[in-house]
DNA sequence: ATAACTATACTCCTAAAGGGGTATTTTTTG
DNA sequence: CAAAAAATACCCCTTTAGGAGTATAGTTAT
């Protein structure tokens, strides 16, 4: 076999890091490139040179998994980086693997499961974790459930926080200085673009991202 | 100084189990009495003999970490058990410290403090992760927001949960085999009860916990 | 610059939600 | 067993929500 796989991890918890790299080193086939508690301090460990994968959080403090990915990627960085979370959100899977991500692991994975699919990811498989792997059809069919958020206005958007607060069209007209009228129509516009038969729906949809 | 504090480590996530029993065995203060990945594994392990701590996580799989205190708390164990958990959520700092948690301590703390508080815990001191202390004087003031859930009948139970997934009254009463008539009354007594304005605001309320 | 989009504000109308009351049946509890 | 609580169903009535249409001023993109 070739020389070992250098990896670096980035992860906002220490005691997790920890964890990761103690597993990566007691491997003989991997090396542990460096770790970075932020997106921040990755980036700045790539400026030189840059490892054979990166193992990246999402739900970090400051820059998140999915703005350091981007960066990443911008950046021209080419290492294979392999998201390694909790989250199990379809919202944040298909973001994800949508922004390039080569991998999708759950931090429930078994370590030696885990070292594997590291591996399988270097000869070039796209590696996702099981309860996930459901979320990958929707990938291809596209047409996210909850695309309609981002094609509202930035005042629509601001009326459906409003409303998803639970406050009438009357109170949110108070709140905006604005006819009740007028929310009534962004009202009608969002159920409209939100395909909900009312406001109680699309509170709970937006709500549950 | 007297013979190192033994710790139990609860936690599903194999990786983080990893860096924490490594942090505790790195410590002279400190020794390993066992690691759990689940909330029965980790009573199993109580059978016998006790350690002097519990490390418990929130949110495993099967028996999470409430119930799995409570449990070990009925079987009469003496341990100080302290949460440890990445969920800044008042509820369940609320929760677990009314269930008779020592501490509640988040998963980014860096890994000396952890030890330091770790110690202050076996002096008798509750150990709270600053984030979450601004939730303490909720404890002390009682009257958790959300009590009104507790006061409601099963039935009404069913209906605000039909309610909070944006259906109509028409549309319970259409799941539920009853009247509109009968739902709306029901409804009614539902807001009496949440003391809430509108279904709207209600569901959004129940939702948030 | 002209077309498209956004935000504003009406009108008229229908449907749904919500507040008050009364009443019957069933279930639970003291 | 009797009292209390819960679930059911209806009445009448007011308020809120939502759908369709028209219109106008300002902004943005082509």
């Amino acid at each position: 076999m070739g020389k070992p796989y250098s990896v670096l991890v980035v992860d906002d918890h220490p005691l997790l890091r920890r964890g990761i790299c103690q597993l990566i080193t007691s491997d003989g086939d991997f090396t542990l490139f460096g770790e970075a508690g932020t997106g921040l301090d990755a980036l700045t460990a790539l400026s030189d040179n840059e490892p054979d994968i990166i193992l990246l959080d999402l739900n970090m403090k400051g820059m998140s998994g999915l703005d350091t990915l981007n960066a990443m990627r911008q950046e021209g960085v080419t290492a294979r980086i392999v998201i390694l979370t909790v989250s199990d959100a379809k919202q944040d899977v298909i973001r994800l693997l949508r922004a390039g991500a080569d991998g999708y692991l759950l931090k429930d994975t078994e370590p030696e499961l885990l070292l594997e699919q590291l591996k399988k990811a270097m000869l070039g498989h796209r590696v996702i974790s099981e309860e996930v792997e459901a979320y990958m059809y929707e990938l291809k069919n596209a047409t996210d459930d909850n695309q309609w958020i981002e094609s509202l206005t930035p005042r629509e958007l601001q009326i459906l926080q409003e409303l998803a607060e639970g406050k009438s069209n009357r109170v949110i007209s108070e709140d905006l200085h604005i006819s009740e009228g007028t929310v009534k129509v962004h009202v009608k516009n969002l159920l409209r673009k939100a395909n909900a038969k009312s406001r109680t729906e699309m509170a709970v949809r937006y709500l549950n991202q």
